[in-house]
DNA sequence: TGTGGTCTACTGGCCAGACCAGTACGTTAT
DNA sequence: ATAACGTACTGGTCTGGCCAGTAGACCACA
């Protein structure tokens, strides 16, 4: 015979679930106004503070925002992969995950995506995946212009980002596409308070023309329908994005994935 | 130049950045105990309802445990994939978001997860699987029992879910680890909602054995280091799990992803 | 030597009431 | 018509308070 713990749930907690409920149960759609907070304490018959506690914690989990004044009440908010972003820093900070997991993690799914955007057949799709690797042979081509290497990285790595982003969009899942985007803004962010990004400037134009051809190159094997090329291209290029920047242990971890 | 919008950041947020950053940055460690709220009142110079509006943030978002009269303070939590779940689980009932995505997304994390696994040359998460697919086979041999079937359903669906979290955990990844764990938690979720699982008897008696079978052969490709063939097997066991559960046109989107 | 009970000094959970700054929207002045 | 203004709300924050629950020390008892 086995016993469960008493559950003791929060009054705070009952009203996130209710709200939640709504939206799961489809009786709540992005856009909608919550009630004021003093006619949810009547609706739940509880006091101001617990109503504005269930608020804080729906404003913080991204399911509705809130603006002093309004008097059409919170409002329903649409998912974003930023909800995902931040349990995912969570646990790359916390002791045990290390930078190489998450490098691996986004090989597999970049990969994976790849495979998936090849064999969609979603033509607009595919275009803009083609824009922005456009986008990047640009970035590299007018390298010399009156910018800091500083300005040059960052802008890199926006353009990159975007023609990933690109690329998981088309691969026509959110989960994925969500997924991809969190990892890649959490590496960004570790990437960025990590060190300063201090390359020198004929290394980073190095590094820029290298990626702006392995993206070209890529994009011809999604266009061309060609799934395990697809694969294979885009886990070689990310794999070569980070050999000189990752120990030859962490590298390891990386080589069963592109096979 | 460009101006970027003046943040207005609430003071319970910055409370709760700060806590957060703590963590992050090592200075806070799971088991460690914070001030009493009374005490963070001072710290941060707020009045305690915004300390408790942080509070439950934290709390809500699985960073904190809280407990009343405690005396020692709220207690910092270990990082659990549960806090993936909650946002994911929201994805996918959010309009747009379907079940077969999330079964695609399945597919796609337990095929790598099987090629890492078999990638890794750890022999005791090995033989850890393959006591997962023991209990399988198990409780595929002793069906006759006195039980329903729904409760050899709930069964099936525990030990199967616990054969893959062993294969994850092989992976060493435990981005994967947390991701696969979410997705396969939420999919449960969304099938035991769906319909009240009233499989007919031998209908299930089959299904079970079938399984029994794929993960023996799936331990076995992972045992013998054989990577492309354990995420082969690996997918193609899922997609015969889901076979004549889902539309012919769901079914097209998971083909491209085990060639 | 433990075992269970009691006491105490806290804790967090929740509430009532209040003030302020901000916002939407109708009204007025131009 | 348009711009400025009022008003009646909103959420954000604070003060102060009561209650139930917990830890930990103490104590009586077997």
């Amino acid at each position: 015979m086995q016993f469960e713990p008493v559950k003791k749930l929060n009054s705070y907690e009952m009203i996130v679930d209710q709200i939640e409920a709504g939206i799961r149960e489809g009786r709540l759609h992005p856009g909608d106004r919550l009630p004021g907070e003093r006619k949810l304490m009547e609706t739940f018959s509880v006091s101001r503070p617990t109503v504005r506690e269930a608020m804080r914690v729906l404003h913080a989990t991204g399911v509705v925002n809130t603006r002093a004044g309004d008097p059409r009440g919170a409002e329903v908010l649409p998912f974003t992969p930023q909800a995902l972003e931040r349990p995912l820093a969570r646990m790359t900070h916390q002791e045990g995950t290390t930078r190489a997991e998450l490098i691996q993690f986004r090989l597999l799914l970049e990969g994976q995506a790849s495979l998936l955007a090849a064999a969609a057949d979603d033509d607009s799709a595919k275009r803009r995946i083609a824009a922005r690797a456009l986008d990047l042979t640009d970035l590299a081509e007018r390298t010399g212009g009156a910018k800091s290497t500083a300005e040059i990285s960052e802008e890199f790595g926006e353009v990159l980002s975007n023609f990933h982003s690109a690329i998981r969009a088309a691969s026509g899942n959110q989960l994925l596409q969500a997924t991809g985007q969190a990892v890649d803004e959490a590496l960004t962010t570790v990437a960025r308070q990590r060190l300063g990004e201090e390359t020198e400037a004929p290394a980073l134009e190095a590094r820029l023309r290298c990626s702006a051809q392995d993206a070209a190159t890529l994009t011809e094997r999604i266009r061309a329908g060609d799934t395990a090329g697809a694969r294979r291209t885009a886990t070689e290029n990310i794999y070569r994005f980070y050999k000189d920047r990752l120990s030859p242990h962490e590298l390891e971890a990386l080589a069963p994935l592109i096979g």
